[in-house]
DNA sequence: GATGTCATGTTGTACGAACAAGTTCTGTCT
DNA sequence: AGACAGAACTTGTTCGTACAACATGACATC
């Protein structure tokens, strides 16, 4: 077997030929790779080459290492994926750094009475935030909101700051509750007419409704969101890069037809 | 200084080390970091060892290396940030799995004329694919469906399985081009009538409109698509997950007003 | 059969040496 | 001043050595 071609490092050409053969099932997913004293005799090369060789298929998920184990097959191929990066939760928010909150209301109100779903026990009473999000110097609304908040977490209501800082930004600071994950549903609505009054459309008009959860480490909802915009004053954008992040789960995006 | 509490290995001190001294500014970010060679001399630890505590700071993004050149620090912190992953791009349709296409008609269409946005020569004709997506079983589509080719990979179209594949599966397959990027558009629409008569609802009722574009690592869009739902029948989920990636770009989610 | 000890095997860490490959700097010539 | 060649510098690759740390298997004892 000849690694040399001159234009590659061996470690480099080793891991491409250990990749293939996983792939190719030489050695089956679950089982050890020969050890590293077999591999320097099988392709006369030193260790360090192939121990920088394995490593490189630990970083990509193919393999595992254990010290006086040796190397498993963990999969036999890299799976492909497409990924949505934000950097911060506000980028999640598309509209949060340009424009103005106004908040018309703040109240205690019984889960089960809520415009969405609220988890856990429907007497439960969550302290809600109602409000309007405009544009700089534009005076019609581009969403109204409502934000519910868990009442173990409701102090933050009250904060001076309230107005500056998104809810679970204060809850994070206050409670150390930290979003693990954001859990967001995307729908076209007719606007009820209290809502279409408020952001300046005929009742009935076509909107986009956005409700997110806020689950933090523990599984707990601890927030949740619901946005309304008319759907001439706002559109929801993303963008998916092609990606090669190792073994990581990869939650399904899901349809329900409500 | 002592980096021996004989606990962890050298290397990760180091790389504790020189991360916090990042982090504090100790070096710019910007400037090249002390050479190996005078690592070893300040540490007294070996070239290995410097390596190895390195290539752990270039893993996570806060430094690049450069033959020749040195150790440039790139960045003096992490940053965590949201992601939403994807298996497949299947998975962006959240219903293709469960779901049966029928098409209606395949065309050419001057860009000009198109219901969606086409980029390039507003005359070029784009082959269209239109058709309507039903869940098993069920006689009410949940999607109205355009599919827009570019006209280099329109032969796709003509293809025996088109009906089984995604268009951008068959053209990665045939011409070898990928979905570097998918930029998509969620906005709420009121459906016109020809639309509504297919998908069985009435005139200018509410709908999901999901738009979006496939763009090749060449930055060349070569599928352009629009999916309408009745806001009845379907709803856009997803979920992001907070994650520690190391500096990547990360991509803004943008909104418009159309 | 269950438990403990020791030997063997395997990976992990740290050191060193030598050379290759790429970049930057310095000196010379026009 | 600008161009070019060579030297010096810096990281990258590959080899080797030695020992540590962990896991597994073999064997002895109860």
């Amino acid at each position: 077997m000849n690694l040399f071609d001159g234009k590659r490092p061996l470690y480099q050409k080793l891991a491409e030929r250990l990749s293939n053969d996983i792939q190719q099932g030489v050695y089956a997913v679950g089982s050890l790779l020969p050890t590293e004293a077999e591999f320097c005799a099988q392709f006369n090369v030193s260790r360090q080459t192939v121990r920088e060789a394995i490593r490189q298929l630990t970083e990509i998920g193919l393999v595992s290492r254990h010290q006086g184990v040796g190397t498993r097959v963990e999969r036999s191929r890299l799976e492909e994926g497409y990924v949505q990066r934000l950097g911060h939760l506000p980028d999640l928010f598309q509209y949060v750094k340009d424009t103005q909150r106004k908040v018309l209301r703040t109240a205690d109100v019984v889960a089960s009475k809520a415009k969405v779903p609220l988890p856990g026990d429907p007497k439960l009473k969550w302290r809600v935030i109602e409000g309007l999000r405009f544009r700089e110097n534009e005076q019609k609304p581009i969403a109204w909101t409502e934000i519910y908040v868990h009442p173990a977490y409701a102090t933050v209501t009250g904060a001076k700051d309230r107005d500056r800082y998104p809810i679970y930004s204060l809850i994070e600071r206050r409670y150390g509750i930290k979003a693990q994950t954001v859990q967001q549903e995307i729908a076209g609505v007719a606007i009820e007419p209290a809502v279409a009054g408020l952001l300046r459309v005929p009742a009935g008009s076509v909107g986009l409704s956005v409700q997110r959860q806020y689950v933090s480490t523990n599984d707990e909802i601890f927030e949740v969101t619901l946005s309304i915009h008319p759907a001439d004053r706002y559109r929801y954008r993303m963008q998916l890069e092609l990606d090669y992040s190792p073994g990581r789960g990869v939650p399904r995006g899901e349809s329900d037809l409500g």
